[in-house]
DNA sequence: ATCATGCTTCGGCTACGGTCGAACTATGAA
DNA sequence: TTCATAGTTCGACCGTAGCCGAAGCATGAT
């Protein structure tokens, strides 16, 4: 408690099964009722109550209210950051009783990390962007003349998304790939519009669905050229 | 338990006291003997061992054998980075009860981050080669051209270095300042070669300390051109 | 006004997990 | 051999923290 490392406090608030649930429901980045967050963890409203408590004095999670309900939502992207850190330890860990459930291959496919794409999709997107010379660099990523130009003309405000403090292009490791995927404002930036055209829809919970034509569009706009 | 999300497992893992003073201590990158670590977690031997037999199958710690002893290490860089990714909630979570120790200004100022540089120094680096042009890219980052012939000049093997599996290049955020320093192998690489050369000494812990003319070279070589 | 819903606070119960003492194994030294 | 040190295993104790029932506030609907 007092002598406690800075570290395990906040280790030891993700560790609870009922927080851990809650959190990685919010990693898609909404917000979501006490209400749901309870059903999600499988307990009452009281005890979600003081789990929520705590989590947002520990600034992990913001509470916003709205008519009678409260909506939490995680404070920021290093918070999903950390938690997708925390997954990927996870998943070479004890990985031997990962649920193999029916949603999980969806999951596996294209999913949301915060506000950007993950999964197989995002990778691909990664790997496409790299092959066109739209980014450069191996680990670290940084945006080409060529990229600010195709981002411009896809409709992407770089200008608007660049003027965040957030850092543009990030490098996200993937907890089920172990490879890296787009991450930063401009992940994100391609997620919404992604969504806009109608490319890809959000099912419940985290998982992305490719239309049959959006999935067309996207690889000849973005995936790897043969 | 049994229903338990993978993320809660390794954060409660993480979560408790003891297990994160071990690897905290741990985060240097050096292997030390079950008993060092049961005196740093402040515990007996007995439980010791017992918190070790679980981080171990967790496989966040590997064990070597040597002798009668039983070195411990991190089982990897991805192991030190979700713990700096921790470290950077539990800082701006209830930071106010900073243990504002006396070793405290020193780590702020140069550490070891697993294996490479991080703290004021580590962000002075990074900001340094940017403005020399030595690497490129806002949020990741790339080697430039330029930079390739400095670090071979420097006596770095880029090619040794380039063949691992590892990323050359990567942004670590500093939880203690916000900003990001430079990690992965390269990181790495140009640490072991500041000690080398004297520039800097690694004391008990992660504190690292420069000398007078080491941090002379240090800015003369890598620090903001003025 | 009265009721209903969403959420929080309080109090008591329970159980899981961290802790240590003591006994055991293995390696090395005298 | 005998002793010492490093580490692990076993068993039992105990505290903390998660859990829920019941009651208390709000806000919104009838």
């Amino acid at each position: 408690m007092k002598d406690g490392p800075v570290i395990a406090q906040v280790a030891s608030l993700i560790g609870d099964p009922a927080r851990a649930n809650m959190l990685e429901a919010l990693m898609d980045g909404r917000a979501l009722t006490a209400a749901e967050l309870a059903a999600i963890a499988g307990v009452t409203a009281q005890t979600a109550s003081s789990h929520l408590a705590r989590l947002e004095t520990a600034r992990l999670l913001t509470a916003r209210k709205q008519g009678r309900h409260r909506y939490f939502a995680l404070s920021g992207t290093d918070v999903a950051e950390a938690l997708e850190a925390l997954m990927g330890l996870a998943q070479r860990t004890g990985a031997t009783r990962v649920r193999t459930g029916p949603r999980d291959p969806a999951l596996r496919m294209a999913r949301i990390c915060y506000d950007h794409l993950a999964g197989e999709r995002g990778i691909e997107l990664l790997e496409g962007l790299k092959s066109r010379g739209l980014v450069a660099g191996d680990a670290g990523l940084g945006l080409t003349p060529q990229g600010r130009e195709t981002f411009t003309r896809f409709g992407i405000d770089l200008e608007a998304i660049g003027a965040t403090r957030r850092p543009l292009c990030r490098a996200c490791l993937d907890w089920s790939e172990r490879r890296s995927h787009l991450a930063g404002a401009l992940g994100a930036a391609l997620l919404t519009a992604m969504i806009d055209r109608g490319w890809v829809k959000r099912e419940a919970g985290r998982v992305l669905t490719f239309t049959r034509p959006g999935l067309a569009s996207f690889r000849e706009t973005f995936g790897t050229e043969t």
